[in-house]
RNA sequence: GGUCCCAUCGUCUAGCGGUCAGGACAUCGGCCUCUCACGCCGGUAACCCGGGUUCGAUUCCCGGUGGGAUCACCA
């Protein structure tokens, strides 16, 4: 048991994409391995650009990853009287002051201190004019102008900041909302947090944050910040550089273990091993093995962890994930048996479930469709005589094991003097409609032996009217 | 531009002063084989550069270079 609490504070701006969802899933597994807890909250000050929808895309993106939260999810905009009461905290205690600065008035400041070469810093107009409050008066936090400001970085180390290069930033905005630095911070010493884990673009903000933490005289949580994962041009994940969202993954046909296992061995490691399962994850998963440099999504790997996912995923399991592609394709499958020893076939050969459940569509075919040019070359005149013994061999059979049919087809290759790659693929596009498939063998037993003959018998008809 | 972070095969990474620099994905050969896969075997491929420290640096320090992030009344 541990006093760990991690948190994972999405905006509303849009759906979850990986980036975030890497560094939700660093959150909870430290919370999950220590034992600890994780809470969710909805970052949504910028009222302007959150929405419900993007809120609801969140949540079924956490879900489907399988990601849980023990408290929240704590919406930002209904703790503006907590905000409230730490603002006036902070006017009281002097470390906030009132600032009626126009916006234009400071942008001709920062642009006039960027042109010279010096840093675009407010420079402290109100600072000591006692100003009381007016109708589109800002309050500023009064920040340590000397001095330097130490991020003590679980990951990176020691970062020295030094206090000159911060300026007086706002906290509060003239319509009376919250800004940013200041929620998180209020959020964080409300809610418990002492671990935070996120992008290390926010490096840059952890001084402003741990200025107002002193001022609060609250204690420090323990900060870790992970490199940022980069596309393929080492430039900042975007939707140019393909598909970025969670669910964009799952309708693609990957299984969540794997995006999990990708994403979070994407700048973690554990040795020399690829491959971990959940439970692997949580039980492994220390911040001590996250790397600093910044990593690239490669999809080629994702796709190969894709596969192991799949190959090693019971049945039974993997069908709950396959069956909506099955639907989708008009498919009408359930979980079971049947279901079970098709995915059998089929898991070594399928990189994500549109594979598999293209690959399946087969089975669940009431007439088989042949594709033209497998019918053409293999169900001909002269493979008639072979399906046709084979009828007559398979019919008699009890029960279709590889034993039996292994003895069955056997026996029609003795009888023509055959070998088993000749009389396979007739049999295959009988069955399949298809020249590329699982094992010959495999798919008989899946299929069934009513199924079976009467895909056989199908193809010998086919085969007898195209001769006429 | 200022500030901050980072730097091992193409990519993800192991390494924590002495290794033939290891693994995985990708790639290229081969084997297996009823098709396609799976699997198996093998190959190509990396310590950014320059100074130190040290008997010895991929590893520690400094500088350079390169890449990234950040500089809002966004989060």
């Amino acid at each position: 048991m541990s006093n760990i609490v991690t948190r994972f504070p999405p905006s509303p701006t849009g759906y979850l994409h990986v980036g975030g969802a890497r560094t939700a899933l660093f959150n909870w597994l430290y919370a999950r391995h220590m034992n600890g807890r994780f809470v969710l909250r909805i970052e949504d000050t910028d009222i302007k650009r959150s929405t419900q929808a993007s809120v609801d895309a969140i949540f079924e993106a956490l879900e489907w990853l399988g990601i849980d939260w023990d408290e929240g999810p704590f919406f930002q905009t209904k703790r503006f009287d907590v905000y409230q009461t730490y603002v006036q905290k902070l006017l009281d205690s002097g470390n906030a002051y009132y600032c009626t600065c126009s916006q234009e008035k400071i942008d001709t400041m920062r642009k006039e201190a960027m042109a010279g070469g010096g840093k675009p810093k407010y420079d402290g107009t109100c600072r000591y004019k006692g100003l009381a409050k007016t109708a589109n008066a800002v309050i500023r936090f009064k920040a340590p102008a000397t001095g330097t400001t130490i991020v003590k970085d679980i990951i990176k180390g020691n970062v020295v900041f030094q206090n000159s290069e911060q300026d007086d930033f706002i906290i509060c905005r003239s319509d009376g909302t919250p800004t940013y630095n200041f929620v998180v911070v209020v959020d964080d010493i409300t809610m418990g947090i002492n671990t935070v884990i996120r992008g290390d673009d926010h490096l840059n903000n952890t001084p402003r944050q741990i200025m107002l933490y002193n001022a609060l005289e609250s204690s420090l949580p323990a900060f870790g910040h992970v490199p940022m994962v980069l596309g393929k041009d080492r430039t900042r994940l975007s939707k140019r550089h393909g598909a970025m969202s969670v669910t964009a993954y799952r309708d693609m046909g990957y299984l969540p273990d794997a995006l999990i296992n990708y994403l979070v061995r994407l700048g973690w490691s554990y040795g020399d091993q690829e491959f971990f399962s959940r439970d692997e994850l949580i039980e492994k998963f220390t911040l001590e093995n996250i790397g600093k440099s910044p990593g690239i999504f490669d999809q080629e790997k994702l796709l190969a962890l894709n596969a192991d996912h799949i190959k090693a995923a019971p049945p039974e399991k993997l069908s709950t994930h396959l069956l909506p592609f099955l639907s989708e394709r008009g498919c009408l499958a359930e979980k079971g048996d049947f279901i079970n020893s098709v995915i059998k076939t089929l898991n070594t050969r399928s990189k994500t479930l549109i594979d598999m459940a293209e690959g399946a569509l087969f089975y669940f075919q009431e007439e088989v469709l042949y594709e033209e040019k497998a019918a053409k070359k293999f169900l001909t005149p002269a493979s008639l005589e072979v399906l046709n013994q084979l009828i007559d061999q398979l019919k008699p059979l009890e029960s279709f094991n590889e034993n039996s049919l292994e003895n069955a087809f056997k026996r029609v290759m003795e009888t023509n003097g055959l070998k088993l790659g000749i009389i396979a693929q007739p049999v295959r596009v009988a069955l399949t409609g298809k020249t590329v498939s699982p094992g010959i063998f495999e798919i008989i037993k899946a299929l069934g032996k009513k199924r079976v003959i009467s895909r056989l018998q199908n193809a010998v008809q086919l085969i007898k009217n195209r001769k006429d």
